[in-house]
DNA sequence: CTTTTTTTGTACTTTCTCGCATAAAAATAT
DNA sequence: ATATTTTTATGCGAGAAAGTACAAAAAAAG
């Protein structure tokens, strides 16, 4: 039944008995519960039913809901900040890098089986930030850090010659968020794909002047 | 103990024991309540205590759970709209007019007392709106009436001679729309009134050329 | 004053939800 | 083989949550 991997070849075993379950597999797992229902709406047991983990072993490896749901609440704004990273890398016009990202982002929301999940921030987190300080402290974080890797793209653009020399980047920025932001929200509300697409571009044509 | 109205004085009471509450002031409590901890967060003894009716009362006057939010929610975007339309109104210049509708979702946004709530449909609707058809429905008229609202005063604009005679008023209503919504967003994300202040000009002097 | 009507308030039942205790299983170490 | 270690698996108990039955209360109607 069991795949021989790498690891298991190479690596010198612990004592005792060995895991059922890959850590990594189980969170996304339980990210993809937390991704359907909400944070509040996700019981321990949707839980141990969407990675095979009973709740002892849930528990022992990860601790309760709440530290579950922050670990997978960290890993979602790592993944997405990497992938729009990945996006507005490489040589593409302004235009173009902005759109790579909000087809990352389309992506990302259109990643279950089915219908749109939409944001998993927006669809777990939004709800819990205003009663939860560390849940908004992550939030806040990782909008922060969009922000920044927008500024940081428009400055470079504006110093290309991409944008007048008196162009107010941040200003830019904040609506290329923005523009991430309505997406976000829309396809969770129901929006398809295409039409979420040609948002995006006519947002970019206005951006990018 | 109980207040004169005229109301009370006027109509012919209905035959039974009366009503111990005025069903718009528990639904606007209940609202309160939702706000606060969201749809799944919020419990029907949650909605009891913030209320003062008891279970059977709260489900013989609105009906279960589900009921009572989609009351609250449809409420909420009602209230919200004329909000905007009243905003909207009058002789004002598109400038003017735009940063009269963000102050006036900001003031809604942060009506809530101590920290701010953000936006109800943001807090409650868009977790439940992936798993339920009638909410997300709402959800999605609500948007499309929006992004109408604006457009229809863009176009006004453009007709005005306030916009050139080739702006999109499509893809601007759109950035309009998105403003709000990242607003709405960062509101609840524990950015401050005065942050988001800054930020709705700087979009409003993009959209607005 | 009694009856009828409608709402309120209490309490019961069932089903979730979570944490924890404990036994069983599967590996290594000796 | 036996002991040790670590994880898995089952199940119990306390408390939350939702629906509902039923008596008490508060009004109008007769």
């Amino acid at each position: 039944m069991r795949e021989s991997t790498k690891k298991d070849d190479l690596v010198i075993r612990p004592r005792g008995r060995p895991r059922a379950y890959e850590p990594d597999v189980a969170l996304r797992q339980a990210t993809d519960a937390f991704w359907k229902a909400g944070y509040a709406g996700t019981s321990l047991d949707d839980i141990s039913a969407a990675t095979g983990m009973n709740r002892p072993s849930l528990r022992a490896a990860f601790g309760d809901k709440h530290a579950i749901y922050v670990r997978t609440l960290v890993d979602y704004w790592d993944m997405k900040s990497s992938v729009m990273h990945d996006a507005l890398k490489g040589d593409h016009s302004l235009k173009d890098a902005l759109m790579r990202v909000y087809e990352a982002a389309l992506a990302i929301y259109f990643s279950g089986e089915g219908n749109a999940r939409g944001c998993f921030v927006l669809g777990t987190a939004i709800t819990e930030a205003a009663d939860d300080g560390e849940i908004q402290g992550i939030v806040r974080n990782g909008l922060r850090k969009l922000d920044a890797c927008f500024e940081g793209r428009l400055r470079m653009a504006r110093d290309k010659g991409e944008l007048a020399k008196d162009a107010d980047v941040g200003a830019l920025a904040l609506l290329a968020s923005a523009t991430m932001h309505t997406i976000a929200i829309r396809a969770r509300a129901g929006t398809s794909k295409k039409d979420l697409r040609k948002l995006a571009q006519k947002a970019v044509t206005i951006i990018t002047g």
